[in-house]
DNA sequence: TATTGTTATACTCTATAACTATA
DNA sequence: TATAGTTATAGAGTATAACAATA
């Protein structure tokens, strides 16, 4: 979703302040947007978007998904995962193995390559995530992912 | 952002369960679907979307915001705005003043109708996000709100 | 009958660049 | 010279429905 905008700090906070400020769906849409425009930014030095770099940190852990547990994972329409696969497959950083247990399954591994590029997005990535909650303590930021787990997965 | 997907329980804690988990960018993407698509549900009764929904709660305090305004605090482009006005205005839903002060501007007001149709879909937008906030504590909810103002709101 | 991956399609959203009228 | 609103357009993301292969 969300993305970046013609956003300078003085126009964000001049005639319109207090509104929203206390609706939670507001400040998610807004803070993820600001997540999402410096994760973009600091991974697309390795051809990737935040996207294609979710399915391949999923994958890296070695916990072989299946397209359809990606989709589902990442909140994805099945058929968005086909082409994230393909692009990440064209670049080389992923091979779809066939599922012994499933011949219609597809299992997502990371190549060598794969996991080389993803080391040095990870770090990026994690920079940038540390900038973008830089207001924030080393608690508070554990809290905060402890408080929007019990949001992202209701069913946990 | 984010939309709906494939999603049922069981698929999602499937296979792929740990990963990402203390990733906060992850997190707070998916927990921005969740509510999106709550929002979304809880709106589109109202002729509304969760955009065209937060143009209408801004105004409504009586902030007389600017579209440009409105761009920044919301992060989206200014064109995008202009849509988004277009149809509140076919709907009835508010009008665009000329700004006496600087007359390349237009300030963005609420009808009378629009203020009517705010008031149902804000009861139906809260009840949504209660539902979506079910597994949280009030104080939990304060706290998250606050977290993420300083994720959002960089600068304040 | 239901599910996995896939394709196709339509729709929405996003990003960019121009243009006009003002400042 | 810069800014507000607008328009146009290209690209990315999203949602839906269908299909073949397999369960």
């Amino acid at each position: 979703m969300g993305a970046d905008a013609g956003s300078d700090a003085a126009a964000e906070t001049a005639a319109v302040t207090a509104p929203l400020s206390a609706d939670v769906a507001f400040l998610l849409a807004r803070a993820n947007a600001v997540s999402l425009a410096a994760g973009n930014a600091a991974v697309t030095p390795f051809g990737l978007k935040v996207r294609s770099y979710s399915v391949l940190a999923l994958i890296v852990t070695g916990s072989r998904p299946s397209q359809r547990e990606l989709a589902a994972y990442l909140r994805l329409d099945p058929s968005r995962v086909v082409s994230l696969v393909d692009e990440l497959e064209r670049a080389g950083l992923v091979r779809r193995d066939p599922d012994p247990a499933d011949r219609r399954a597809n299992v997502v591994v990371p190549t060598d390559q794969g996991r080389a590029v993803y080391a040095q997005a990870e770090a990026a990535a994690h920079a940038a995530e540390r900038a973008v909650l830089a207001r924030l303590t080393d608690a508070q930021r554990a809290q905060l992912a402890e408080l929007l787990s019990a949001v992202a997965f209701p069913t946990a």
